[in-house]
RNA sequence: GCCCAUGUAGCUCAGUCGGUAGAGCACUCCCUUGGUAAGGGAGAGGUCGUCGGUUCGAUUCCAAUCGUGGGCACCA
């Protein structure tokens, strides 16, 4: 007898091995219609599996949380064998499934077009009408790499090639498409129902720039027209609030062709920036760092000792004059260690604690360009530490308190903890790089949080810990950092007297927190859609007169504010109220104060926020409060 | 940097199968002084990203180039 044992735990006896859609029949015609895969001890099998000795099972039915799984890898292979039906040239590579849907990488002579993806899309329901079975088969790893080389699929040959020789592996045919892939499926295309292609893309052969460039389609798939139509309906809200769109809107900055990847910031953003930037400047003071500021160019020499010419030049820009050579800082590292070299110092003065708002700039590639996310000119919240080993995880410690406190001060609680170790180009050696990485590892077990470690990722003077944060779409973007450096300050010369009065080289901490305040504004916009908090918000209330024999009053009344240290302004143009509300509350201004002929005679304001609540009116000194209060709590 | 798409008034967009362009909002002026998301009228505003080519004629077709967008690669 086989026992299978069921996820509520009860147990089911069979006289022979079965499948999977053999159990679920033999449980109800409803479970057997509605199973899409199975589970058997854990892992992911097709209805089509054979359970020949005990095991446990799960029917895997659209409520399983793998269903999703099983359905976007199916419906990837649906959008190959509609695209070889259309394209019998069109060679497929991989599918695999990734966040909310699919995509698939095929080679073929030309790129697809928007207009191919249609016809694509409308291939694949005419296949799911089709109710094409899906069959698994296995064949040899040497038999497989012969069968899709004879079906002139050259780039599946080659992933099959690399695939040990021992291995058998496993294909799914549906009609004349097949591809080798580990599955589970569908047990027919007629399961697949809600999907949408999305966007054609390039894409290089094994992710690597030296190879051809092959042609990606991405897709969506759900288990309903419901859960379809609901993500694409998300993607449309992400997109309102995307910081290039606000930023416009709100008349916050702005970009031209004469200055790719650099921001001309308006005076609304440039007030913005003024708030993050006296913010962080108040956490400098609080965590013991001293403000500087140093050169945006310098001598390329410098570049040189410090390793960034032979490590980081493409990425530089450099200009020259009287026969020198010159280089815009990329970093502020090199500059702030001619600072701690300026003086001598004693073990005594470490840890040493040196902070810039510094303005950099990096020549990225222009397809990496992305409105304030990816920029080529910047300013970073840029501190660096010095100070001994010894020193380093206290310092290390306390920066990760400090930066989730700020992050945790403008409404970000969702923070990714990466740790990126030692990049192939690098300066150093390994035994160097041992001991920096395990004390940084050291440092956040020290810190009691959770972090994903990224091979190759390092910079090339140093490991560093990234705190990440997502944008409106959902892609991920690196704000702050804290990287340990022990190379930089033995290039540069950097040292202290210890107490046995040798002279030794410090070890340097590069920390920050906002990271790029270009970048951080960005994600702020999209994380409040434009609608700031009023201790963030450029402008915090409007003052609107109603006619114009209010308008001294709404000046009085502006400057008052103005005087308690308020962003405010009066907008006295001779329109209705109406119409100046509409007007800044699609400005996102949190509270609008309308002043009237009831409110002149009683010096007061009728306070309107911008979700449109009604406080009513009150008394100038009752907003003052009630202003002060918001701010004073970041609210 | 690579692939694809795209660039028309301050903004959002339409349009020209090749005969030098249009809407809404914004702007200016006039009327309106109106109590919580658009009052009415008139007017001004564009060498259609740039530079070449084809053509009697190019904003429209072709090529190059720059920018932007989506991916890929890159990202101290």
């Amino acid at each position: 007898m086989i026992y299978v044992t069921l996820p509520d735990g009860s147990q089911r006896a069979y006289d022979a091995p079965l499948s999977v859609g053999d159990v679920a029949a033999s449980i109800g015609p409803g479970l057997a219609k509605a199973a899409l895969a199975g589970k058997i001890d854990g892992q992911l099998v097709d209805l089509s599996a054979v359970i020949a000795r005990d095991a446990s099972l799960e029917i895997v039915t659209e409520k399983h949380d793998d269903a999703l799984e099983v359905i976007r890898h199916s419906t990837a292979h649906l959008l190959a064998q509609a695209t070889q039906r259309l394209f019998p040239s069109a060679q497929v590579t991989i599918g695999p499934v990734i966040d909310h849907g699919f995509y698939y990488d095929f080679a073929f002579e030309r790129a697809f077009t928007p207009e191919d993806l249609a016809a694509i899309e409308a291939e694949m329901r005419k296949i799911v009408k089709e109710k094409i079975a899906v069959e698994r088969s296995v064949m040899e790893r040497d038999q497989a790499v012969e069968f899709f080389k004879s079906r002139g699929e050259v780039y599946k040959a080659e992933i099959i090639s690399g695939i040990p020789s021992n291995e058998d592996l496993s294909l799914y045919a549906q009609g004349d498409f097949i591809d080798l892939c580990r599955g589970p499926h569908v047990p027919h295309t007629g399961r697949l129902k809600a999907f949408k292609l999305l966007k054609v893309a390039g894409a290089y052969w094994r992710g690597d720039s030296r190879n051809e460039m092959l042609t990606r389609i991405y897709g969506t798939a759900w288990l309903s027209q419901k859960d379809l139509d609901a993500y694409l309906h998300q993607i449309e809200e992400a997109e309102k609030r995307d910081h290039r769109k606000v930023g416009k809107a709100l008349h916050l900055f702005h970009m031209q062709d004469e200055a790719p990847g650099m921001v001309f910031w308006h005076p609304k953003g440039w007030a913005l920036w003024q708030i993050v930037e006296q913010y962080m400047r108040q956490v400098y003071k609080d965590s013991g760092y001293s403000e500087v500021k140093c050169p945006s160019i310098l001598d390329v020499s410098l570049w040189k000792r410090s390793g960034h010419w032979d490590n980081y030049h493409e990425n530089m820009f450099f200009t020259a004059s009287e026969h020198r050579e010159y280089a815009l800082k990329p970093m502020n590292c090199p500059g702030h260690v001619q600072l701690f070299n300026s003086g001598l110092h004693s073990y005594r003065d470490l840890p040493l604690r040196l902070g810039e708002f510094g303005s950099c700039h990096r020549n990225e590639p222009s397809g990496a360009l992305h409105g304030l996310m990816r920029v080529r000119a910047f300013t970073q919240d840029d501190g660096h530490v010095f100070c001994t080993e010894a020193q380093v995880e206290a310092e290390v410690k306390a920066f990760h308190r400090q930066a989730l406190q700020v992050y945790a001060d403008f409404g970000f609680e969702d923070i990714e903890i990466k740790l990126a170790l030692r990049p192939e180009k690098r300066i150093g050696d390994d035994a160097t790089w041992d001991s920096a990485e395990a004390s940084l590892r050291a440092a956040l077990q020290g810190c009691g949080v959770d972090w994903q470690e990224l091979e190759g990722e390092g910079a090339f003077y140093g490991p560093k810990i990234e705190y990440h944060m997502k944008d409106s779409l959902g892609r991920s973007w690196q704000c702050g950092t804290m990287q340990v450096d022990f190379m930089m300050p033995q290039r540069l010369g950097a040292e202290y007297v210890a107490e046995d009065n040798a002279r030794k080289h410090p070890v340097m901490l590069h920390r920050a927190i906002v990271g790029s305040l270009e970048r951080f504004i960005g994600i702020l916009v999209e994380h409040h859609a434009g609608s700031f908090p009023s201790w963030l918000a450029p402008i915090q209330a409007v003052i609107v007169n109603i006619t114009d024999n209010q308008a001294d009053f709404a000046s009085e009344v502006t400057k008052t504010l103005q005087s308690k240290g308020f962003r405010v302004n009066a907008d006295l143009r001779n329109e209705k109220v109406g119409y100046k509300i509409r007007e800044h509350t699609l400005q996102r201004i949190p509270f609008l104060l309308v002043v009237g002929d009831r409110e002149k005679e009683s010096g007061s304001v009728a306070v309107r926020r911008r979700t449109g609540e009604d406080l009513g009116s009150m008394a100038v000194e009752a907003f003052v409060e009630l202003l002060n209060s918001e701010v004073n709590s970041l609210r």
